[in-house]
DNA sequence: TTTGATTGCTACGTTATCAGTAGCAATCAT
DNA sequence: ATGATTGCTACTGATAACGTAGCAATCAAA
């Protein structure tokens, strides 16, 4: 959380706290698929997020919680407002990874060449 | 890397690679880093991610040097053009980070209260 | 020319996190 | 009562990260 020493940043700038958040397996994977697919039940996530361990899903969603990004209702788990705040700022990701994906591709292939 | 099933997701979505990638302790810490303070030495880039280890810097460097977000100059680590990239949709999240941190702490005195 | 400083790492033992499977208590509809 | 669904927890490996130490290469003075 902001203000309070994190993994891997001891000063507690929000950024830091931030990206120790979202730097953890599924954190951001969990967020895109609520926002993108809708309200899911523990289970329903479990399928979308393929091979994630209850365990896992779990503590991210804790985490997620206590940062005000989704929240837990009678739908299942939802996206809060911070949340689609926090989306919004992904979201133009979807499109530009796959021009990252087609320039990797492209160097990739002109490697191989030389 | 897209195309190839990734930590997490066995699909090899791009997005998903691309959250894989940057979802690994300090990933995002370290493009930020890059792009905030400029060019770094190995052992500058540790100072400032206080209290990495050079196991995973390295790791990270090496990653993030294959997805072609930062390269090796004489200068020390650089972010490329694609890394520039990517920093632009990132580097929203400082200033809104603030304003999440103030949010928190404005939901947890309430919480206190009730 | 050896001394010292800097740079870019690797090795290694410990700790933390994640994966993967099993299963349980609560709720709800048959 | 039975079965299905939901939201988990427990447990056992496997993987990733931490933290310290140190090494080879480069450069710059002494």
């Amino acid at each position: 959380m902001p203000g309070s020493p994190v993994r891997g940043s001891k000063t507690g700038k929000p950024i830091m706290a931030l990206f120790d958040l979202l730097g953890r397996n599924w954190s951001m994977g969990v967020l895109w698929i609520l926002c993108t697919v809708g309200p899911l039940t523990f289970r329903g996530l479990q399928d979308q997020c393929e091979g994630i361990s209850p365990t896992v899903l779990n503590m991210r969603l804790k985490e997620m919680r206590q940062a005000d990004f989704i929240t837990h209702t009678s739908d299942g788990y939802v996206v809060t407002a911070m949340g689609l705040e926090l989306f919004a700022f992904l979201e133009p990701l979807g499109y530009w990874s796959l021009e990252w994906a087609e320039h990797l591709e492209k160097l990739n292939k002109e490697l191989k060449e030389a």
